[in-house]
RNA sequence: GGUCCUGUCGUCUAGCCUGGUCUAGGACAUCGCCCUUUCACGGCGGAAACACGGGUUCAAAUCCCGUCGGGACUACCA
């Protein structure tokens, strides 16, 4: 795959701190990413806060966390001690005011913005009869004649107004890198309310002064911004600032085909971490929603996806969420870990405090050596697995072998007992194997194995007995069978 | 309702721009077989889609039109 020219570009991701680092933000997130690290260009992160009604610190905190997680790195923006990383000042939207301020000053100086002093109610009604007439809510653009005198006269007299800003009664086309051409009728859009007042600017104006400030070169985001493009060009346009390149994303979708909500599936990119997915595992995944390499390679490390990552080759139509492929995924890079590995990262998402008896490490790192193929997620391994621990309580049928009856089930088991009597204290796979060959020549495989890991692990299904025999060690796998021939003989 | 986006297996998708090589390829899930004491892993195989209707053309999943379906947006939120 041929790299563009290096510093063409420069995107951004611009969350908002009202919720936890979502799903979709974190796809977005890595699609600006690759598309930065395939271009070697910059990344940048804005934290857009200007609702501060609803931005909370535990959310912001979550973002960092969640974006640090996954491993996407930026190159400018704020860092999670409130400091600044990069040339430009923290990017808080609300510790730039005095930018938005200066360029609100100026539109309205220019006259391509107006205070607004409509009540709030009045707008409503208004809104709701077009809406009745199946027309478009419009603005009726009453307070757009206002002198800037008469303007500045209510305002001094205390009351409140909003600036708008003028939209133009034309059409406008922009180009989207991912659909074509999209057309609209600014008409049917009216003027905007860009501010509540100088201190308070809104999402679209902040949006369009802080890409042009941090040198946004393409803005590449959710579809569901398609409709805020022409509003944020006509403000651009208003400003004289430079253009940008838009590419709008299909969504993540549920699977009865709307947006990605918590009312379906785990929306927080943390829950996933918590539930033992690998960030590797997550970021294919997420790159596969909507984009899709050349030829039929799925499975693919960061340093592919960024060689191959093309926004031409960018899905259109929404992309509904499949959690059995994620979980597939996860596995398939879980197995590409070590045992060690797997080890340390089990022990840093669950509580290791109440496991009833205790393991040696050399233990648990062979059941984590058998598990291994079985695995998912990190989270199910203390299922899997709690057998080693504590033998479950199970039902005596369990122990019998398709039509084996309880005595011949108690004489193999009995058999088996002063078989690994004799054996060394310490066992592994070959000499459990090697001891227990005789039994199994004379009866059967299933006829000895069956009962054995049965007795061994009272699950369905396990590992095989020889290995969890290993694990056990003699006297362990000794008392199973005692409490296995106990609970058939009663 | 209005505006905009969108429509290939159940799901993610390749192919579409540059019509023929597509009796439409891959992956997940599913079914069957093999491996196997069980489950998983792995291997092999099966079922499974071009939304519909018109054009254009010798030829359409691919180009054009329409219909229908799905979604997003519709705030003094972002």
């Amino acid at each position: 795959m041929a790299r563009k020219e290096k510093g063409k570009v420069r995107v951004r991701i611009a969350p908002s701190p009202t919720g936890y680092l979502h799903l979709g933000t974190g796809r977005t997130a890595l699609f600006n990413w690759l598309y930065a690290k395939h271009h070697e260009s910059e990344f940048i992160l804005r934290i857009e806060d200007t609702d501060r009604e609803r931005s909370e610190k535990k959310y912001e905190d979550d973002i960092f966390s969640g974006l640090a997680w996954l491993g996407l790195d930026y190159d400018e923006g704020p860092l999670p001690d409130g400091g600044d990383k990069g040339p430009h000042a923290p990017y808080r939207q609300s510790q730039r005011t005095s930018l938005y301020r200066q360029h609100l000053e100026s539109m309205l100086l220019a006259g391509s913005a107006y205070y607004c002093f409509c009540k709030k109610d009045e707008l409503d009604t208004e809104r709701q009869s077009l809406e009745a007439q199946g027309l478009a809510p419009v603005y009726s653009g009453r307070c757009r004649s206002l002198s800037q005198a008469e303007a500045v006269t209510r305002l001094a007299n205390g009351e409140s107004a909003v600036i708008r800003c003028k939209v133009p009664n034309q059409k406008l086309v922009f180009e989207d890198l991912i659909r074509g051409k999209i057309e609209f009728d600014l008409k049917l859009i009216g003027d905007i309310v860009i501010a509540k007042n100088l201190e308070n600017p809104l999402y679209n104006f902040a949006v369009v002064v802080d890409d042009a400030s941090m040198l946004i070169t393409h803005v590449i985001r959710g579809e569901d911004h398609i409709a805020n493009t022409p509003k944020q060009i006509v403000i651009q346009q208003a400003l004289g600032l430079p253009k940008v390149h838009y590419a709008h994303l299909p969504l993540i979708l549920d699977p009865d085909r709307s947006k990605m909500s918590k009312r379906y599936s785990a929306v927080a990119v943390s829950s996933y971490r918590k539930e033992g997915y690998l960030p590797e595992a997550i970021m294919n995944f997420m790159a596969l929603l909507g984009w899709h390499p050349e030829g039929d390679k799925e499975l693919m490390p960061l340093n592919e996806l960024i060689a191959e990552f093309d926004l031409g080759r960018i899905q259109k139509a929404g992309a509904v969420f499949n959690a059995e492929k994620l979980d597939w995924m996860n596995g398939q890079y879980l197995r590409k870990l070590s045992d060690r590995e797997i080890l340390q990262k089990i022990k840093t998402i669950s509580d290791q405090s109440e496991k009833k008896n205790k393991l040696t490490e050399a233990q648990e790192l062979k059941i984590v050596n058998l598990l291994k193929s079985r695995l998912k997620k990190l989270s199910e391994f203390s299922e899997l697995t709690g057998f080693f621990y504590e033998l479950p309580s199970y039902n005596s049928e369990l122990l019998l072998w398709k039509e084996m009856s309880s005595k011949e089930t108690r004489d193999v088991l009995r058999i088996i007992i002063s078989s690994v009597e004799k054996m060394d204290q310490e066992i592994n796979k070959s000499s459990a194997e090697q001891a227990l060959a005789p039994i199994v020549a004379q009866w059967g495989r299933g006829e000895v194995l069956w009962p054995l890991r049965a007795a061994l692990s009272g699950e369905k299904s396990s590992p095989g007995p020889y290995e969890i025999m290993e694990v056990l060690g003699k006297t362990e796998t000794l008392n199973r069978l005692q409490k296995a021939v106990e609970k058939i003989t009663s």
